[in-house]
DNA sequence: TAATAAAAGGATATTCTTGTCCTTTATTCA
DNA sequence: TGAATAAAGGACAAGAATATCCTTTTATTA
């Protein structure tokens, strides 16, 4: 298992991908993001559509249209994708599958995991969705393959 | 999503069930773990058998028959359970899916994801099957709701 | 205003995970 | 030895995640 869904896998990656073309002034078509971070088209066009709905993303129509991030969005924790995507779960939830996560009533892993948790929360929370694009820019880091 | 599959959380909470029963010199039938762990009881009925096939647990047929771990078992680290069930995924795989989680090609999250996921590794290569029997017993844990 | 480009939306297909049913095999015990 | 018990095994069913297809809407620009 991985940590994040596929679908939350393509969005992030698609995010990033977005956010670095925004920062140099451009909008980002389908085609364009798929190739980048090498997704499949039709199943990323689903995803961005919901992200675009819950105004996590922004986009325009027609010819020279596509989707881009605005200064605000890109200043937001990489935490809403995720909580958008996959839910709350990985913040909250129980390693074990518990019904409930709780002091009260902990399982085995309970202790040593929360602190785990903790950290993957932290990370994404502390992560804005603009926060790489210079490396992106730059070439640093990769979104495909 | 959750760290593990369904079927992994089901592996690991029978997996600990059967232990603690066997630190009693007891087995365990298939009932009594689904109802010891709230799992559906016709599938976990194939999660044990693919378990007892890998040689990763044991079980008997017939009356007084059922499942149980030998004393070696008890020692083995958690990370066999899961990675029988969910692959090496967990301990390996990039945080963004890309096909390969390495220093040259790194995703966004490489450096920091890198950490946690090291410590997921330790944590389940540190943990042993018995390793919670003691507070399973004295019902300190939990492995059901 | 007409032609074109690109995202939105709805429906469907495929694959994987999770869960159930029924028969067979092995073991115990009367 | 025969009846009862419990796991093993094979086949199937339901649901969810992933992926594709086709039509509609909106924006651009010639
Ligand atoms: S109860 Fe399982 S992680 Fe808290
Ligand atoms: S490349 Fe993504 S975690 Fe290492």
């Amino acid at each position: 298992m991985a940590i994040f869904s596929k679908t939350c896998e393509y969005a992030i990656r698609a995010v990033f991908y977005i956010a670095h073309k925004s920062a140099s002034g451009d909008r980002a078509g389908l085609k364009d993001i798929a190739a980048g971070i090498d997704s499949p088209e039709l199943y990323l066009a689903k995803i961005l559509q919901d992200l675009s709905r819950k105004g996590l993303i922004r986009s325009v129509k027609g010819p020279n249209g596509g989707f881009y991030v605005d200064a605000d969005s890109l200043a937001r924790p990489l935490s809403d994708i995720v909580e958008a995507v996959d839910g709350q779960g990985l913040f909250h939830g129980c390693a074990l599958g518990l019904k409930q996560c709780s002091e009260i009533n902990p399982c085995p892993l309970h202790d040593q995991f929360k602190s785990i948790r903790g950290q993957i929360s932290d990370l994404l929370h502390r992560t804005t969705i603009g926060g790489f694009n210079e490396e992106l820019i730059g070439g640093l880091l990769s979104l495909k393959k």
